[in-house]
DNA sequence: TAAAAAAGAATGAACGTTCATTTTTATATA
DNA sequence: TATATAAAAATGAACGTTCATTCTTTTTTA
């Protein structure tokens, strides 16, 4: 008997196509006629991998969202002081935004619309859980702002998925200045 | 004979109609019928309106931010310092987002979903005009940071939307308490 | 050679928009 | 003031298209 086999190979380039189409024209208007044609396969071959439309956007974002953390907290962070510590993972998310720009820009805008089940959605900021905790510690050591996370993280992290879509639309250019620029803006905001 | 007038109030309905649907569900999402619905209208009375769908959701864009310019400018905003004007215009800037929310969620989907014709999408951050003018003399007075406008608006005023944003979600409670913590932290951004 | 994988065509629902018709309105006339 | 009427405004139904999903058949694989 065949075993079942599944190509990895076609679920990832679903998932690529996804990903290109969505942040091109968004959830609502990509048909899976054009996500089959881009991935070079059978709108009704997508059914073998995916249990329907919100299942593919779902298990996509998944995907996207462990490469971000994977790639933001899987390296060498052992740091001496809480700014080294908070730099070098924030220099990790510049990074991840620049190379891997179609991810982030689909995270974003996962984020940003009513497109995911909020099963999907993990919740609030959890995710970013080492970020978090080298906060508490700096909260303890009076050196960062005895204030709520989410304070931090609009004010540190997120103005870098700003400057990424300004950057998409053309309007700003992330030079390695405005990278340094920056972080100065960013540690000045939580630093006490 | 009798004259073209049509009434304001419908269209007032059909804008709001859309706000809330789009809000609610995205633009792709809502289809005519049901804006139609909640305006307590016939799908066909929209066309009497509006060209068509990318037409209405143009005309709301445009109207609510005409409503977010007005209101965050349109007051007395004679200030004796850089910090002092930057303040005034941050906190009408919260409280539009606090009393009109239904206009800034609408605002902020639109900024970050691909919905709008480039047309009606006013270029980057050009209609902040008076607050850029500010930042200006701030750099000139060496009070703020001698940084791209993106960068300063991307650390001070963004960081309003993603907090509405995680309390629309129910992740975050946008107090008092919070409000001075974020405008202290917005202002150590951008000064020098 | 038999099961799995893939494909293209078919299906039914939903949508944006238009059409044919009815209702409302404003004015002109008696 | 009451009535007539013609244009405007509004409507519900209909149209043509698009889409997600399924069905039936063919191709691949072990």
């Amino acid at each position: 008997m065949a075993k079942l086999q599944k190509s990895i190979d076609k679920r990832n380039a679903l998932i690529r196509a996804t990903i290109e189409l969505v942040n091109n024209n968004g959830f609502h208007a990509t048909p899976m006629s054009k996500i089959a044609k881009i991935a070079n396969v059978s709108p009704a071959t997508i059914y073998l991998y995916f249990e329907n439309k919100q299942d593919l956007v779902n298990q996509t974002y998944l995907e996207v969202k462990n490469n971000y953390t994977d790639f933001i907290f899987k390296s060498d962070n052992k740091h001496t002081t809480i700014k080294a510590g908070f730099e070098h993972i924030w220099r990790r998310i510049v990074d991840f935004n620049i190379n891997e720009s179609e991810y982030s820009f689909f995270l974003t805008q996962c984020n940003n619309t009513p497109i995911l089940d909020e099963a999907s959605r993990m919740e609030g900021i959890k995710y970013l859980q080492p970020l978090l905790d080298l906060w508490e510690q700096g909260k303890k050591e009076g050196i960062i702002k005895p204030i709520s996370d989410y304070i931090l993280y609009a004010n540190s992290i997120n103005p870098l998925s700003i400057l990424m879509m300004a950057q998409k639309k053309g309007q700003f250019q992330f030079t390695k200045e405005h990278i340094e620029d920056t972080f100065i803006t960013a540690w000045d905001s939580i630093k006490l």
